[in-house]
RNA sequence: GGUGAUGUAGCUCAGACGGUUAGAGCGAUGGAUUCAUAACCCAUAGGUCGGCAGUUCGAUUCUGCCCAUCACCA
């Protein structure tokens, strides 16, 4: 029985290079799509560059060209990485289509005439000289909090605050420099909040379309129930703006464009549409209400709320079909740590192969490390290299590499009859139907490790049959031609099964062996007596310890001087306006990722405001496990409150009249059981190895008020 | 500070509805071998399953607390 699939993988923002932490993401998805085509289904593996938004615009004008012509550019660039590591899209399109645009209009219509558009007038800042409504990322100025400078209008960099633009001292134009003047302007809204929605959503988000710890996380979006917590969705950006402009019901111009998030789903039907058309398939089979066919989004966990929330909730609510399952991954890591320009782990997919790095080896070590969960999985490169090494060099490709040749001298090519009564062989047959259910339960590194415990016994059959043996002893043709024959019939069989995850290596041996492409039912096979393979080409070399240490040396960014203006790297760089709130959580992620050197300049360091301070009172705090409530003189004329976690250590009855250091600009932060004003110094072991917290204090001599620098 | 996740051999990770000697691969060591781009095969060593307490006849597996790391939130 066949079953129709359709499947998705996260469009990439067209403003920026595929690096490794995406390929996780389209690797993942390309393994699963490739197993389900080999096994019969039919599937159908649709993406497209997400296109829209303010730093698409600003970027196309930094660079004096169209946003057209910035789009087409990175698509190709896009489409060239995205082959490398032979990720097998059946369309890779672009958000700026006529199908996409013709389903935002349809979608947009269909929930209009269910009532579930608002306009509301909302305030927001606005750009004298650019003439533009500002994004909440595109607006900077100084943090009401912790009066760091330059932070962005969402939050602050310096304390972590979050606030509005609004609440930014002296803000000004991350685009032109100006100083932005508040304008209102009418917004439509996504009534996301409404009881058809909810009720909707409470019970699909509930329904196992997601992985259960997605499913929990949707329980607090949502809210317990009588809780509503959903917020409505402003979907409307004011012009100028890259993207499709909402037409009013006659069709005509409103001067409002929709809001990147908003096409960028809708941009999988589009993409799936134009496929459509070139193949002859019928759309409204896949997404019609009560479709019988399946739909699978693979996501990152950073936009589980967009897909989990938004997107199944407009199309229910525009009476198309929504999708069968969510399937969201952790992120990448590097030798544990994140991706990181300056440390040079922020490898692009183009450095990957420029470098001269298999793209194969990359797809065998993420499959290792997949699985069905969100956690994040790390990318160890001592573990990358002995995993390739061992596992598809020494163990996997070896086994051709041992027994093509005698075929070839002694048997001209030909092979004998396999005996399919082989140990070795019968395991591969039972493992198969195994092996199979964890590549559809996305349980990659579970099937690799199953495929490698096989392909262990393929080589000890191959040991203890001893062919080199045999090839010395008079009379003894007959065995080593079995014997050989055997070994290529176990690595044909192997070669079935990593398929999915090596599908050039496997092409490679299709040729070498002669054989039709592999499906999984060739997982059941022998290969018939007498069949002729052709010469053994090596079929996958050794990773270089020097390669990486290339790779990254290549991917190493000297610190650009920070921040120039409207060098926003990602989409989520267009801020949802105020009133969706809810969506930003998800937002945030990936916005503009920050340089990251270590280090910390003299002026970073002057920002920080160190006094001596008296302790003037400590006490217990109620309730706390950990905190200490302090009372600090700094000679201001009022004293500070502070918490510090001190607990562990200090009596507070001990440190009453002693002096200390403290930070006394830190950002006031509202705990618990109060406001704390400022920070405490005290020092601890950062491997947490050795116990203990040891507060600072001055020589004597000091007092109270005194700057420490 | 809150919520959630994670913490198992040097490394990367499995596993256990609580029950005899806790597993794999890599790495290390020793041996064997030479067909294979020193690959493969056999064997050995290595873990108080983050810490403390509780429930239990019995916990690494359950509960509580603590510590560490990560993520999200504030």
């Amino acid at each position: 029985m066949t079953r129709k699939i359709l499947v998705t993988s996260a469009l990439p923002y067209a403003n920026g290079a595929i690096h490794l932490g995406h390929l996780v993401e389209y690797i993942q998805t390309d393994i699963w799509v490739r197993f389900q085509k080999m096994s019969g289904n039919e599937c159908w593996y649709v993406c497209a560059d997400d296109t829209h938004g303010t730093p698409i615009m600003l970027r196309a004008e930094k660079e004096g060209i169209t946003p057209e012509q910035l789009i087409e550019r990175v698509h190709g660039e896009h489409f060239r990485d995205f082959s490398s590591f032979h990720v097998g899209f059946d369309n890779y399109y672009s958000t700026h289509s006529p199908e996409t645009r013709a389903c935002a209009n349809d979608i947009y219509g269909k929930l209009k005439a269910a009532g579930l558009i608002e306009v509301r007038t909302i305030e927001q800042y606005y750009d004298p000289v650019k003439q533009m409504f500002l994004p909440d990322r595109f607006i900077k100025g100084e943090c009401p909090k912790c009066h760091a400078k330059d932070q962005y209008g969402d939050n602050c960099e310096a304390c972590g605050a979050a606030y509005a633009p609004t609440d930014l001292i002296e803000p000004f134009s991350a685009v032109s420099g100006a100083k932005p003047e508040l304008r209102n302007s009418d917004h439509y809204f996504f009534k996301l909040s409404d009881p058809r929605c909810e009720s909707f959503l409470r019970q699909y988000t509930a329904s196992g379309v997601l992985q259960a710890e997605a499913a929990n996380k949707m329980q607090e979006w949502l809210g317990a129930p009588g809780d509503n917590k959903l917020f409505d969705w402003d979907i409307s950006r004011d012009a100028p703006y890259f993207g499709f402009e909402i037409p009013d019901e006659f069709g005509n111009s409103t001067g409002k464009y929709f809001y990147v998030w908003l096409d960028a789903p809708i941009g999988y039907m589009g993409s799936f549409k134009n496929l459509c058309a070139k193949k002859g398939l019928d759309f409204d089979e896949f997404f019609k209400k009560d479709s019988s066919t399946e739909l699978y989004h693979f996501i990152g966990k950073d936009i589980l709320y967009f897909h989990a929330l938004f997107w199944p909730a407009e199309l229910e609510q525009a009476g198309f079909r929504t999708p069968s399952k969510i399937f969201a991954h952790g992120f990448l890591t590097v030798d544990g740590a994140k991706m990181s320009k300056s440390r040079g782990t922020f490898i692009t997919a183009q450095s990957f192969i420029d470098n001269g790095l298999n793209p194969e080896w990359l797809r065998y070590y993420f499959a290792a490390k997949l699985s069905a969960t969100m956690e994040d999985i790390d990318l160890s490169f001592d573990d990358f290299t002995a995993r390739v090494n061992s596992d598809l060099v020494g163990k996997y490709v070896n086994i051709a590499s041992r027994s093509a040749g005698f075929i070839a001298k002694r048997f001209n090519g030909q092979l004998a009859p396999a005996d399919e009564t082989l140990p070795a062989i019968r395991a591969i047959f039972d493992a198969a139907p195994r092996i199979a259910e964890l590549y559809e339960a996305r349980e990659f590194g579970k099937a690799i490790r199953e495929i490698m415990a096989l392909t262990d016994g393929a080589n000890q059959y191959v040991d203890s049959v001893k062919p080199w043996e045999l090839a010395k002893q008079e009379g003894k043709d007959a065995e080593l031609h079995a014997a050989c024959s055997n070994a290529l019939n176990l690595f044909r069989l192997l070669t079935v099964l990593l398929k999915p995850i090596l599908p050039a290596v496997a092409e490679k041996i299709e040729a070498f062996m002669n054989l039709a492409p592999l499906t999984w039912a060739d997982s059941q096979t022998l290969l018939a007596a007498g069949h002729a393979i052709n010469a053994y080409n090596h079929l996958m070399t050794r990773v270089d310890p020097k390669q990486i240490d290339k790779l990254i040396e290549a991917n190493k960014q000297s610190l650009a001087p920070t921040a120039e203006v409207a060098t926003v790297d990602s989409k989520k760089a267009e801020k949802p306006a105020k009133a969706e709130k809810a969506g930003k959580a998800a937002d945030q992620k990936e916005a503009a990722p920050a340089a990251d050197d270590g280090l910390c300049s003299i002026d970073d360091f002057m920002k920080i405001d160190l006094r001596i301070a008296l302790i003037a009172n400590a006490e217990h705090v109620e309730g706390a496990d950990k905190l200490v409530r302090l009372t600090l003189d700094i000679g201001e004329e009022k004293t500070r409150n502070v918490f510090a976690g001190i607990k562990a250590a200090y009596d507070p009855a001990q440190l009453i009249g002693r002096l200390t250091v403290m930070v006394a600009n830190l950002a006031p932060r509202k705990m618990k059981f109060g406001l704390s004003e400022g920070m405490v110094m005290a020092a601890s072991d950062p491997d947490g190895k050795t116990p203990g917290i040891y507060l600072l204090s001055p020589d004597s001599g000091a007092t109270p008020g005194m700057r420490v620098k």
